[in-house]
DNA sequence: CTCTCCCGCCACCCG
DNA sequence: CGGGTGGCGGGAGAG
């Protein structure tokens, strides 16, 4: 593996998701991220600074959010090495008014493949003259350039959770534009979420950005469509006749079974009559529809695996008022729905293809860990197709129980060997331990913890597989790792189990969904979403060591109840972008996919579990190595949604959205190879009062396994330190949490520390902002005792380098004021939460006065929901 | 060679 | 009638 320094450009840029997930080995894959990366990097101004003006829209942050920086990166992912990338990059970065200019001039569009002669000339100047030829050479694969990514970028763009009070425009050529495609490609994915109700269509050319606040309810009523409609019995028939089918074929028939015509009985009902659609005259409803039928196929299916072949099929037959072509173009619309959701896609796909694979293969019983291993081989051997479905060859998610059986294999195999790891990183027990107060700062000592922020998070979701599967975190099986890093963001698919628990790769998409399932249907009760998490930790359920976890869980507990009305926001967060998502208990009416837990995995009893959220989500870490990011995040969460975007806010107060997210330290020295994760640019900062308020910082730090440790334990730390433990209480996200899977025994553990640390005096923090910004030279907050430099060895990406950075960790106990909900709200957001600068900027002022300690989330009322 | 799906033409419809 | 939308064919690209 590559080795896996982020720069800080890279931070800077947070990548997509996707592309991030690329980096991995894969030959394929990894040209593409290379290429990515270097794009990204090669401009060293400030990329993110302004991606495009998408100011120009009324409340739409999404462009400066630190996420927004997607935006850049999206073009680059889009056109990752074409030169046009780069182009659109320094354009971005260069004056809006270059910027319009450009627009006028029409460069963008065409740019998407074709402009890179002009950007050719515009990069050299950027980039060397050597790199644009690279780039060239490799034009941006049609997976760059694949709606999958396309949308990611595009969420990417806007919060996850925009404040009612503002209100995001998006205006279709703006966003055609800052994406580099063409308006048309918008409308595909536009039209997708619009089926969701992500967004709604407000004007011409001009859609409204909901978020997904209403993402649950909509869910929910899908699925009882969905319900209502029988769709699972279809499925289920369809399904079983693709079994049939492939065993028939083995054997010798042929595809009768397929045809339609059989499973058209089950299709009887009629369509849909989603309110959303808007079905009006004209075709377009049909991806409108197509896309919320196959959301409903989807949540319906117990399996939670939909082929889209079966997918097309239902569908069509609904529809069948088209004409024989239609049908196609149906499939082609469900492919759509499918592309813009990867992670259904994806993972049904696969799911099912391994299903099949294994049946015929062995006529019996699938065996969990033979069908891991298998898919595992899969995804190795192609890692870097992601488009290909692969058809014959297996999927890229895996169930939870083969998962979590190849995922114990491997932990033990790494525990074995590696234990080293384990020791080194795992600091402190006691740090670990939730009743014992922060060893955050130990940590950060021995760490090199960065006071950095959480926004860390939004991009750690991203970049985190790619971390991971470069650090070699792919632990388990390297299954997940390859299959993430097979590339885009649709390889990384997440396993999603209807009743079951869902072990969930951190996609984007996905993650809208099912966080924004989650949150619906716990809506309320902290409790409840514990009980989620340790449904969905089910899997891991075995390995986790609960007492801990217990503990902190227990704690978390009495916190989350303690602050009722920040948890729903704080939920949202958590549970959105945090993700993993288990379906719980559907408070609400509808229970989607949730509530029980089907199975694979676990069967871990889900007291020990709840608590434990956190574990699961360890291991599905482990199993996917991106899913740290998640875990976290939930952790974290509990009140902090607020938090995470008023963070935000203040790093865009700066102007800036952060440009560094998070710092990605490869194994520093004495870190045995750990790798440590920063969050870059939380501070608080805070500005003035807030500042004041916050005294102490901790710093957020993430400490990632060696690549040769696979699974590991995750060890978050709070941000606070002493009195963490007390911060814990108060805070879910606060207290260290360790995760630890029995079987990994010594693994390493990750710290995460979803607390931003902010230093009280933030006199070194002061320009937290800019430093962040500013790519190279970050100063971490003093808060570290020890001081120390970190040096990229190898950029992971471009192999930019990063620039080295110092830590400082002082000593100093944190205090709690000096604690942001920033950071940790960033550090879990989920991406394009994350890069609302608007909202970021309306909390950070909110938020400024809350003091509070630690983790209260205040939520300014109008940002609750 | 097969198959997926991206590109973009151009028709449909709304205003 | 103009322009926003998006259906759908063609063909590039990946396996």
């Amino acid at each position: 593996m590559e080795v896996n320094c982020l720069t800080l450009k890279d931070l800077i840029n947070p990548r997509q998701p996707g592309l991030d997930f690329a980096i991995e080995d894969g030959e394929n894959a990894q040209k593409e991220n290379i290429f990515v990366d270097r794009s990204r990097m090669a401009p060293k101004t400030p990329i993110k600074s302004e991606p495009i003006d998408l100011s120009k829209q009324k409340i739409f942050t999404p462009e400066r959010n630190p996420i927004t920086p997607v935006k850049l990166v999206d073009r680059q992912q889009a056109e990752p090495w074409t030169p046009t990338a780069n182009l659109k990059i320094l354009i971005s970065a260069a004056s809006p008014d270059i910027r319009d200019r450009e627009k006028k001039k029409g460069l963008f569009r065409p740019i998407e493949n074709k402009d890179d002669a002009f950007t050719d000339s515009l990069q050299l100047d950027v980039v060397g003259d050597s790199a644009v030829d690279e780039f060239e050479k490799q034009r941006p694969s049609r997976k760059q350039k694949s709606l999958g990514l396309l949308c990611q970028k595009f969420l990417a763009r806007y919060p996850s959770y925009p404040l009612s009070t503002e209100k995001t425009t998006i205006s279709l050529d703006e966003v055609a534009v800052s994406l580099g495609v063409e308006r048309r490609r918008i409308y595909d994915i536009v039209n997708v979420l619009e089926s969701l109700h992500l967004v709604s269509r407000v004007a011409k050319n001009q859609y409204g950005w909901h978020g997904r606040h209403s993402l649950p309810k909509t869910l929910r009523n899908l699925q009882r469509l969905g319900e209502e409609q029988k769709y699972e019995e279809q499925m289920a028939h369809f399904q079983q006749k693709e079994l049939d089918l492939m065993d028939y074929k083995f054997g010798e028939r042929k595809k009768d079974g397929y045809s339609d015509s059989q499973d058209q009985q089950l299709l009887d009902f009629s369509e849909p009559d989603y309110p959303s659609s808007s079905a009006n005259s004209r075709k377009d409803k049909s991806l409108r529809i197509m896309s919320q039928k196959f959301v409903m196929l989807f949540l319906v299916s117990k399996t939670k695996i939909v082929t889209l072949d079966v997918a097309a099929k239902i569908l069509i037959e609904e529809s069948q008022d088209t004409p024989d072509h239609s049908k196609f173009k149906n499939e082609e619309r469900v492919d759509v729905s499918a592309s813009v959701l990867p992670e259904l896609k994806r993972e049904t796909y696969g799911q099912i293809q391994v299903c099949a694979k294994q049946r015929l293969a062995r006529h019996g019983s699938f065996n969990t860990v033979e069908a891991s291993e298998r898919i595992q081989r899969k995804v190795n051997s192609e890692p870097s197709s992601p488009y290909r479905e692969e058809p014959g060859s297996g999927g890229y998610s895996l169930e939870i129980g083969s998962l979590a059986a190849v995922y114990r294999q491997k932990i033990e195999d790494n525990s074995q060997g590696k234990s080293f790891a384990s020791k080194k990183v795992t600091p402190p027990s006691s740090s670990l331990d939730p009743a014992a107060p922060f060893p955050v700062l130990s940590v950060d000592s021995e760490y090199c913890v960065s006071p950095l922020a959480h926004q860390v998070f939004s991009v750690a979701q991203r970049d985190l597989q790619a971390f991971s599967v470069q650090n070699g975190l792919n632990g388990p099986a390297g299954v997940v790792s390859r299959a993430s890093a097979a590339s885009d963001v649709e390889s990384l698919k997440p396993a999603l189990l209807a009743g079951q628990p869902m072990v969930y790769v951190p996609s984007t998409s996905l993650f809208m969904l099912y966080g924004s399932l989650q949150e619906g249907l716990s809506s309320e009760s902290a409790s409840e979403r514990d009980s989620r998490s340790s449904e969905v930790t089910a899997a891991a359920e075995q390995s986790s060591t609960p007492s801990v976890q217990k503990r902190l869980s227990e704690e978390r507990k009495p916190q989350e109840e303690e602050e009722p009305a920040t948890k729903r926001q704080s939920r949202d967060c958590e549970d959105g972008p945090l993700s993993l998502v288990m379906p719980k208990k559907p408070s609400d009416s509808t229970d989607m996919a949730s509530p029980k837990t089907v199975g694979n995995g676990g069967s871990v009893p889900l007291e020990d579990i709840q608590r434990n959220g956190q574990l699961p989500a360890g291991k599905e870490v482990l199993g996917k190595a991106t899913a740290n990011c998640f875990v976290s995040s939930e952790w974290g969460n509990p009140s902090r949604n607020s938090e995470i975007e008023k963070p935000s806010k203040e790093n865009e107060s700066t102007k800036e959205p952060s440009l560094l997210q998070y710092l990605y330290v490869q194994s520093p020295a004495g870190f045995n190879g750990f790798n440590v994760l920063l969050s870059g640019s939380q501070h608080p900062h805070a500005v003035g009062p807030s500042s004041g308020q916050l005294p102490s910082l901790s710093v957020p730090c993430m400490v990632l396994p060696p690549p040769t440790l696979g699974p590991f334990p995750v060890l978050c730390s709070p941000t606070m330190p002493g009195p963490v433990s007390s911060a814990l209480g108060a805070l879910p996200n606060s207290g260290p949490m360790n995760f630890g899977l029995p079987g990994l025994g010594s693994t390493a553990h990750l710290l995460i520390s979803p607390a931003a640390m902010v230093n009280p005096n933030s006199s070194t923090l002061p320009s937290t902002d800019p430093q962040l910004q500013g790519p190279h030279s970050l100063n971490l907050s003093p808060v570290m005792s020890r001081s120390h430099i970190i040096q990229p060895e190898s950029p992971v990406y471009g192999g930019h380098p990063v620039s080295a950075v110092k830590l400082q960790q002082s000593p100093a106990p944190v205090t709690p004021k000096s604690i942001r909900r920033t950071h940790r709200e960033t550090f879990f957001k989920t991406p394009g939460s994350l890069g609302d600068p608007v909202l970021r900027r309306r909390e950070r002022n909110q938020s400024r006065n809350t003091s509070s300690a630690q983790r209260r989330l205040e939520i300014p009322s109008g940002g609750a929901d």
